[in-house]
DNA sequence: ACATCGATCTACT
DNA sequence: GTAGATCGATGTA
C-alpha cells in the first residue's frame, strides 16, 4: 500500500473527493491500527457559502487554509466530530469531508467505541467513522503524510461514481458534490 | 458577556 | 418521520 503524496491533496478539490473513493483511512493508536475504505465524500470549496472557511479565517477553520495533505477535524453538535482532508495550495482553503468508510481492520476496536456490532452501523456517517476510529479534536491540523493518521492506495478500482447534492448543510444545496460508487451505496449515510 | 446554531446521531412513534 | 441531546465556535452587544 503507498501512501498518499502530497501532490494528491494539492490537485483540484472536486478531484480530490472522487479519487479518494476506495482508498483507506488509517489510524495508528497505541499500537493499534484502525482502518477503513473510504467510500463517500463530500468537496467543499473557497467560494461556497457552506464551506466553513467562506467567511475568512477563524480560530476553527484555521487549518483550511494550512498545507494540502493535512486533517480539519471540528466539533459540531455537542459530541460529534467531523474529518476533513485539506486540498490546495497553502492560502486557499478547500477540504473534502469523509462521510463514511468500509471497516477493515481494527473491527473489534470500533464495535467497542461505538457499542454497536454491524459492520454497517459502525462508519456509515461523517461522525460515526471519527467515533469508531478514534478521531478527536486533538488530531485536528495533524499531517497526513505522518505515520499517525494517514490514507493509502491498495489499487482498487471503485467503478462508476455517482455525484448528489450534500447532506445536511441549508445554504448551496445546489451543488452536487456528495460523491459515492455505485457499489458501495449501502454503506454510506441515510438514503 | 450572552444568544444562537450547527457539514449529526439516536431513540421513539 | 419527528424530536431531543449537547456544547464549542461564532456573531452581536
Amino acid at each position: 500500500m503507498d501512501k498518499l503524496s502530497r501532490d494528491f491533496y494539492l490537485a483540484d478539490t472536486i478531484e480530490v473527493a472522487v479519487k479518494l473513493l476506495g482508498k483507506i483511512l488509517v489510524h495508528r493508536i497505541d499500537q493499534c491500527e484502525i482502518s477503513g475504505r473510504i467510500v463517500e465524500t463530500e468537496a467543499y470549496l473557497r467560494d461556497d457559502p457552506a464551506c466553513h472557511a467562506s467567511r475568512g479565517m477563524t480560530a476553527r477553520n484555521a487549518a483550511m487554509f494550512g498545507e494540502p495533505g493535512h486533517a480539519y477535524v471540528y466539533a459540531t453538535y455537542g459530541n460529534h466530530y467531523c474529518l476533513n482532508v485539506v486540498t490546495q495550495p497553502v492560502g486557499v482553503p478547500e477540504a473534502v469531508l469523509i462521510r463514511a468508510v468500509i471497516p477493515l481492520s481494527g473491527v473489534e476496536i470500533m464495535q467497542a467505541k461505538r457499542n454497536r456490532t454491524r459492520l454497517q452501523d459502525l462508519c456509515s456517517g461523517p461522525a460515526k467513522l471519527t467515533q469508531a476510529m478514534g478521531i478527536t479534536l486533538e488530531l485536528n491540523g495533524i499531517d497526513l503524510l505522518g505515520d499517525r493518521l494517514f490514507i493509502a492506495d491498495d489499487g482498487t478500482d471503485v467503478g462508476p461514481v455517482v455525484s448528489r447534492p450534500r447532506i445536511g448543510i441549508r445554504v448551496a444545496t445546489e451543488k452536487l458534490w456528495r460523491f459515492y460508487p455505485v457499489k458501495f451505496a449501502q454503506w454510506v449515510s441515510k438514503r
